[in-house]
DNA sequence: CAATCTGTAACGGTTACAATAACAGTAAGC
DNA sequence: GCTTACTGTTATTGTAACCGTTACAGATTG
């Protein structure tokens, strides 16, 4: 899997844990640790199923436009890695007269979007904004006014 | 997912298929349309296993050593690709004193790691056996008589 | 118009993966 | 004992995916 989807789930807890601030994607992309164009390209994703808001021009940024508690990473997962857990190497030759040469591939690739689908239904039972209360668990509460970056 | 389980599930159907028959990597590099090479690496992971049995020099080949319908993809996806769903690329840096940026990475291992148990446990339920059975259903019954390859 | 930001495309480096070649070791048949 | 046919293993090359980076057009503010 590439590392979008982390990307993805990263920045939204991240704008979850900052409300109503607008972030850029310099800002963003420190706290990810990556470059400020690859946030901004995961953030059109999102922006474009209305995960996030953002505004061009001084002053503008990112900020969540949804609520975290209603976000599953189901949702995020569809959006930026679907179909990609099946290799894009393929098993065997349709051509073959042999069976199972022909029909492995077709087999696998049924095996694997169920697989998917699996860890799909796995990551419905996780929003962002449950992943933002397991970070604040792991956190000594009395230790929690830390600056952004 | 690289593709050593695909190949991994494709020699054991194949062997499944041809009880009794010693086929060289030759052979079944041919069905899988990959190299012999590659088969000869993958089937030592499925050797040491015991899966298949070995045997060198002529006439020799590979053989399958275990029931079909014993076997569960569950235990060839561990064999071959365990751990390998979270991306190598980490997010965040576990020395910034923002909490989300230094704690997101152990988080999402987690998460990746209870997501990979939950495909493993979809693949828990499905054998060389019942591979090898629902390719011959889609096998019109008068016409399994065709070769090799 | 100048400054600051998003949006997007393009390029280069690096890493992971697959194909190929090469060769030592082993077993069977003559 | 020699040849042949196979596994087992390593090394090398080709190739594609991924990531970092640069560049620049477009939008917005002051």
């Amino acid at each position: 899997m590439n590392s979008e989807f982390t990307i993805a789930v990263h920045s939204l807890v991240l704008l979850a844990h900052l409300p109503d601030h607008m972030a850029t994607s310099e800002e963003i992309a420190a706290n990810v640790s990556t470059h400020s164009a690859r946030i901004r390209k995961v953030m059109g994703f999102l922006r474009k199923a209305g995960y996030v808001s953002t505004k061009e021009g001084i002053g503008g940024g990112f900020i969540l436009s949804c609520k975290p508690e209603e976000v599953t990473l189901g949702e995020i997962y569809r959006l930026t890695c679907q179909g990609t857990l099946k290799p894009s190497w393929c098993s065997g030759d349709e051509s073959k007269p042999c069976m199972i040469s022909s029909k492995m591939d077709r087999l696998m690739g049924k095996v694997f979007i169920d697989a998917e689908k699996q860890m799909e239904n796995y990551f419905e039972g996780h929003t962002i904004g449950s992943m933002l209360e397991q970070i604040r668990a792991l956190e000594c509460p009395q230790l929690n006014t830390e600056s952004l970056s």
